[in-house]
DNA sequence: AATGAATGAGTCTTCATTCAT
DNA sequence: TATGAATGAAGACTCATTCAT
């Protein structure tokens, strides 16, 4: 009764095998958006990827750029929810500490999503359709640096942290982590290299650039 | 008797009308790349643009694609320049002033170059070209971030400034300066608006987070 | 200094090879549209009949419709052109024998443009802008039923014909000449086997149903 | 046990819901051909209109073709029953109020067929099918200009009408409101303003041309 | 050296038909 | 027998590059 499977879903056990074909396929092009660039991924070399035909991507999709949109949403809330996994609590630890673990969880989500974002850059249909299906429920606003904002104005409140304006504090630690990982990409190191520079960072954001004469 | 010159440059009293008409296309590429997305440009554009036929861009160059890099160096390079002009001199004003003056000119320089530089991102083997062709003599490390750390650097030595760590200092400037320009294409509003988040940019990251209790 | 030209029109003589080469490829389109039907002819049909490649179509037609339709308007302008050609003067003759040359002359018409015109049908954009060119100057409403009306008209003036309905008589004649080229077309047979009936149609037409027993 | 019948089927109480199901393909794929263009209609919107799966016009039909001619031939015998609903009795009322309820039986038969045999001729195979089972019994020669024959002959008999030749007298009346109805279409007007016409020809018909000086 | 038409591989998308369930 | 997802050939059109003139 049921029409036959994709090949490429058989033998799995599903319930479901056309939203398992579904979700190959979305997987798929998540892998191909990351090896290579997305104005260069063709509907074959995604099928071909996925060991499906051509067609299957139409019967789940409604083009090309459907299913690239849904990869690219899907990267970022991947990237996104691993971020939000191991944030630190206000009032918990120092505020330098609970900083750099901001700071490595930015770095790290920045150098993982941002060829794809600038990939977007070059195909402005596919840039609108992206943004706006991050702005839809249940997605909506809840981008990463608000969680920085979040997180000063608990400490603030807490008076682990003077009266700083947030939004520049926030623009201040966001900027720098995603500069570090455009240089790291850029340069093609390894991440872990560049983010060392973090900690010293972390340490002038907080100290600031007078750092008054401490002692005599 | 010297080969005729193609009618676009015709009646220009260069002493090499060849060398005049690489130019123009290079010239005529950097406009495109200001109006449109890098991927959107076809070599009928740009000749059509330049008043040459397309044949010319090949005597020039090897490729569109050597073209392309050509004109996106030398749109890095007139910023760079345009940049420079401006900058303040260590020791004049105050530095929060100065500091000022070094925002602004970054963000003006990222938000102009942010669009090409992503756009980029699309074409990898594009990328690497203008990479490559970015750190070769004599345009070399003479790139933006080095005067922010020159600045400062100079300022300690005048004692106007604390010995904060000069890299991380500049990442944090530059770093926030190119997320506001990224905001602010991505919301399109216009770059004043949000320019005008600058001076409290700069005036957090001088007096850093922890602004110790003036009192007491 | 021009640019080659195709290898299809290399060694014609022809003043303008750009021209030439626009001409093949109506011409061509023309004649795949006698031999097949409109829906089945492809770019790659037409650019392989031609002996140029595909991309030639775009070179001198804006899609393959435009290129289509003007080979239907060429076919239908040439098949006018030949009717008029040989069309008798009012007052030559005898009626009768005048009507029998228009009516040979429209099913001949009829028989070479019908199948094109009734493969339009299926292609509505492709058959508006048929319609569209169609009645665009220098062949604006020159159709060829306004010629049996205009004979029949100076026929009457001239005392040669009674008073009857112009409009009507050319439907008329018109129509049967219509009705049995598509029925020679339908049935395959040769054109001039069911043209040998256009003579009992000419006379019924003239004598009318009510043939009142003349004398007697 | 038999084996289950389709959804769309269940509940009337067919002898055969296997016959059943192939009377609703043939019916919906009617509807479709009266809607849009015969190029137009897919397999998936035959399935769909009626309310089964694609794989069912496979289990009665050979190929989309098949089910397409068979439902094309269904609505020209259905168009022809109508017709022959209305016919005059010859004897009665006037041969030319006789003729002018021909006229109009044709001209309607002929607006409502004409886009759909025009579309045929775009696929040649799927017109030689339809041609086809067009002249098989019982279908066989029973096509309507045959009715106007048959009536212009009795007609003859009785007396009411002089020896014309049947067949071209047929002809004239079958093509001009053949051609009526074609204009019709092609300008788009209604119906009935071009059935206007028809009285001025069956009159025009029935006089003849040459309508012999009534004096005298 | 300049010209620009010719070239054709490659793009996304559609849809009749098949076949495992 | 019914289902409908899978299949992939085929369609129109683009555009970097070549090369005869």
């Amino acid at each position: 009764m049921s029409p036959r499977s994709a090949k490429a879903v058989r033998g799995r056990h599903h319930e479901d095998p056309s939203a398992a074909l579904r979700e190959l396929l979305i997987t798929t092009a998540e892998r191909l958006l990351v090896e290579g660039q997305v104005a260069d991924i063709t509907t074959r070399d995604i099928a071909r990827a996925a060991g499906v035909s051509i067609g299957v991507i139409y019967n789940y999709f409604a083009s090309k750029n459907d299913l690239l949109v849904t990869a690219l949403v899907r990267r970022v809330q991947r990237g996104v929810a691993q971020f939000d996994d191991n944030l630190p609590e206000p009032g918990t630890a120092t505020v330098e500490e609970n900083l750099n673990r901001f700071a490595r969880a930015m770095f790290d989500l920045h150098a993982s999503a941002l060829p794809t974002i600038a990939g977007l850059m070059t195909d402005p249909p596919l840039l609108h359709q992206f943004i706006a299906e991050l702005h839809r429920p249940p997605f909506g606003a809840q981008l990463y640096p608000q969680r920085v904002t979040e997180y000063l104005d608990a400490e603030q409140r807490l008076g682990r942290l003077s009266s700083v304006n947030l939004e520049a504090a926030t623009t201040l630690l966001v900027g720098a982590t995603a500069m570090l990982a455009l240089t790291g990409l850029l340069r093609g190191g390894s991440p872990d290299d560049v983010a060392a520079q973090l900690p010293d960072i972390v340490d002038t954001l907080i100290g600031g650039l007078y750092q008054p004469a401490s002692s005599e």
